[in-house]
DNA sequence: GGGAATATTCCC
DNA sequence: GGGAATATTCCC
C-alpha cells in the first residue's frame, strides 16, 4: 500500500483513455451469414486440412475476383460438396444464393457465378457489420391481404408503414443509444469511486508518513 | 417425383429422404420435425447402422413410453450426440426442445425427459398430419407494437395512427433522455478529470515533502 | 430473385 | 416456454 503510486493502472484508472472505446460504437457484430463467407474466401474455401493448398487459379474453387470487390465460385459443384458444409448446415448451392439475396448481393456475370455487395470486399472486414437483411417489410397487413394495386405511387396504407418503420427504427437506435450511455455512465460512476478511495488512501498513507517522519 | 429421386441422389444424404417426399401427393404431408421424431421412434434413435440394434431397455437412448402415447429421452447427451445429427441438421438438445413447444408438445415429468402431443402416438403416424405449428398469430401488428388498447372498438387506421401516436411520444422522450445523459456523462468526466489532476498534484507535492523530511 | 414456411439459434 | 433474428428449404 505504500509505494503504489505505480499501482494507478491496477486500479482501472489506467483504463481512462480507452475505456470508451469498447461501449460508444456498436459492438456490433455481422451477421454469421456474412463473416462466414468472408472467411471462406480468406482460406479459399478449402477450409482446414493437412495438405499443403495448392494456389494454382485453375484449382481454386472459390476465391476474390481480381479487384478484390467481388467474388467468383469457379466449381460450384465442388462449392456445394466441399465448401458450403464446412461452414454451413447445408450442401446446396441455392440455399448459398438465397442467402446471398437476403443481404443484397448482386450477380455480376451472366458467364459465371460473380456476386457482389458495396460493403463486402477484401481486406475490409470491417465493412460487413454495414451491410444488412432486406426484411419483408412487417407491414400493417398481411401479405395475403395487399391488393395487387402497388405499382403506381405509395397507398396511404404503405406510407403509414413507411412512416411506423422509419419511426420504429429510429426508436429501436434510441434506446440501443440510451444502453450505452447508461453503461458509460455506470463506468464513469465506478472509476470516480476508485479514485475517491484511492485518494483517502493516499492521505492517510501520506498523513502516517509525515508524522512518523516529524 | 422423377425430379425428387434425382435430387435425392445428388445430395447423397439419406436423411433427407423424409422431406423430399411425395410433395404432389394430395393429402398434406406432416410437417418435417414431426415425421422425423416419429421415425426416430419407431428406429429406436440408433439409425442406420450395421450393428444388430441391441433393444435392452436400460441401453435405449430414446423411445415410446409404456402406453404408447407420449415419448422419452432416456440419455439427453446420447441423443444429443448420436441421434439428433442424424435426423436434423444440429444437435442441440435445446433446439429440438425448441420445437417441441413450436408444435405444443407438453413436458409430462419433472423427473425425465419425457414429451407428449395428443396426436403423436405409437402406431398413429397418420395423425401427424393433425399437429400444427403454433404460430405467433399473424397479427396486423408487430408484436412490439401491441398495446393493450385493443378490445375496446378501435379500427385498425385508428390503432394505426394511435400507435404512430405512441411512438413518437417514446422517440421524443427518448431524445430528451439522450441528452440528459450526455450531460451525466459530460459532468463525470469532468469530475474525473479533476480528481486525477488532483491527485496527480498531491502525489508529487507528497514526494516532495518526503525527500524534504529526509 | 424473392415470398413464405419451416428449422435453428439466441435470448429473456 | 416462447419471441424474435437468422438460416434453410420450398415454391412461384
Amino acid at each position: 500500500m505504500g509505494d503504489n503510486v505505480l499501482d494507478l493502472n491496477l486500479l482501472g484508472v489506467g483504463e481512462l483513455a480507452s475505456h470508451h472505446e469498447g461501449h460508444t460504437l456498436r459492438p456490433r457484430n455481422p451477421a454469421p451469414f456474412l463473416l462466414k463467407t468472408y472467411n471462406l474466401l480468406e482460406e479459399g474455401g478449402g477450409g482446414v486440412n493437412g495438405e499443403a493448398e495448392a494456389e494454382d487459379d485453375n484449382k481454386k474453387i472459390v476465391s476474390w475476383n481480381v479487384d478484390g470487390k467481388g467474388f467468383v465460385v469457379w466449381s460450384p459443384a465442388e462449392f456445394s460438396d466441399l465448401t458450403l458444409p464446412r461452414y454451413f448446415k447445408h450442401n446446396n448451392f441455392s440455399s448459398f444464393i438465397r442467402q446471398l439475396n437476403t443481404y443484397g448481393f448482386k450477380k455480376i456475370s451472366s458467364k459465371r457465378w460473380e456476386f457482389k455487395h458495396e460493403k463486402f470486399q477484401r481486406g475490409c472486414k470491417h465493412l460487413l457489420v454495414e451491410i444488412t437483411r432486406k426484411k419483408g417489410e412487417p407491414s400493417v397487413f398481411p401479405s395475403y391481404l395487399k391488393s395487387s394495386s402497388e405499382e403506381n405511387g405509395m397507398t396511404s396504407s404503405m406510407e403509414v408503414n413507411n412512416n411506423q418503420q422509419i419511426l420504429m427504427e429510429e426508436n429501436k437506435n434510441l434506446k440501443e443509444e440510451r444502453l450505452e450511455l447508461q453503461m458509460q455512465i455506470a463506468e464513469c460512476k465506478a472509476i470516480e469511486m476508485k479514485l475517491l478511495e484511492y485518494l483517502s488512501q493516499f492521505v492517510d498513507n501520506h498523513q502516517n508518513k509525515v508524522r512518523r517522519l516529524c
